[in-house]
DNA sequence: TCAATAGTGTCTATAAGACAATATGGT
DNA sequence: ACCATATTGTCTTATAGACACTATTGA
């Protein structure tokens, strides 16, 4: 056993929580007060507390809940990040999660994920990746409703998916599509007006569809 | 700092090796030497050496050498499975890497994947998600060329991906996509003949795409 | 009734799948 | 020449994208 004695890797986890704001996809971030970096903006993260988390995954909800103050979010495992020279206290390993909300606390500080400032670790280019993953997800997936309210209309989804995608979207092909998903249930009787318009009709997620995507063969 | 005393987790890194052997896809499994399980067959995997490894990557190549005498193969993390039961010395998390090549050395001991022994810890589940996982990736990108040999004919590879992804493949339009991932270089001049039948084409795959995949908009 | 957005219908271009036809080296 | 497999061509059908049309409410 000749690296018993090899220190074993900080272990943390991270999260990357994006949520709409002004009309521009936005990341949660949270103002270290811990060394190293402490007075920094960087993503919300944590150790994981064996005592009480059941899993990894587990543990990156806590610190949404304790630091960012976002309760049961849709929340993924995106991946690792590792490496001698990462963190300032040595060789560290962190697991990263994403975690998708329609609205945020007022008390949260959002910040477009095109103007991030500068921040420390890998964070950076953490949610680069991460926002990438979320744009090609969203290109085959239903993976934007977790974006949008309990209850909203098709043209909200529209706009969000608009928005994460990056690019306008026929609406008529996004109807036909989004129909092939089976993802909505029409909440019945329920309109929605906007202005002087036509309303429009309000949808919900199917229940099978709160916790996972739903997920098409080809594009959009 | 209330949870300064909690326990860090123990923190490893397995690897699921897939290659084809006998017309089957199979993984190598490792003998286990140390407890928990020792003697029982599982996923070869090992503890993160920071005094040597560059990232959890690497010691999942590290352990890929030492255990199962694989160099350098092709290899992209999983995920992670954790919690406090899924290990008995405790609280644990494995990171895991998958990894695909042709031909393994004859010491190595294959399993088929459709038939597996018991195996410890959640190494059965792991398995199982990381072939769905090889699945999903073939079905839309170049991932099975891994599994061929430097040098190889479109049927061989059109072979390999019958096999991974377990259905019939129209030659024809396979070729066809198979153009559009401009995945392919012949080696000029080089054809192979089997049996009494016209020779194929042997191809390489180009450069660029040795460490990454190519990848297609819609499937195949 | 008009403005404005919701929602539907339809035409066209493109890619997928099936299948037939042709090519070629070994025997 | 002929067998077997490689490779190419083409026909049919499904889907994507563009765009025009109809529906419905509030002002």
């Amino acid at each position: 056993m000749k690296n018993s004695l090899t220190a074993p890797p900080i272990v943390t986890v991270d999260a990357v929580l994006l949520t709409i704001a002004g009309n521009e996809l936005c990341v949660a971030l949270h103002k270290r007060e811990a060394a190293p970096f402490a007075g920094h903006w960087a993503l919300p993260g944590g150790f994981i507390h064996t005592q009480e988390d059941d899993s990894a995954k587990a543990a990156a909800a806590r610190v949404l809940r304790d630091k960012v103050d976002v309760q049961s979010p849709y929340l993924e495992e995106f991946g690792s990040y590792s490496g001698p020279v990462r963190d300032p206290r040595g060789w560290s390993l962190t697991l990263v999660y994403y975690a998708l909300v329609p609205v945020v606390s007022a008390r949260i500080t959002l910040f477009p994920v095109n103007r991030l400032p500068n921040l420390p670790f890998d964070h950076g280019q953490i949610v680069s990746a991460v926002v990438e993953r979320v744009r090609s997800k969203a290109s085959y997936s239903s993976l934007p409703v977790h974006l949008c309210p309990e209850e909203f209309t098709i043209a909200q989804l529209h706009a969000a998916y608009e928005l994460v995608l990056g690019e306008r979207i026929n609406m008529a092909n996004f109807r036909r599509k989004l129909a092939d998903l089976d993802l909505l249930e029409p909440v019945s009787g329920l309109l929605r007006s906007a202005g002087r318009s036509r309303p429009s009709q309000v949808y919900v997620v199917r229940k099978k569809y709160r916790d996972r995507l739903s997920v098409r063969d080809r594009g959009l």
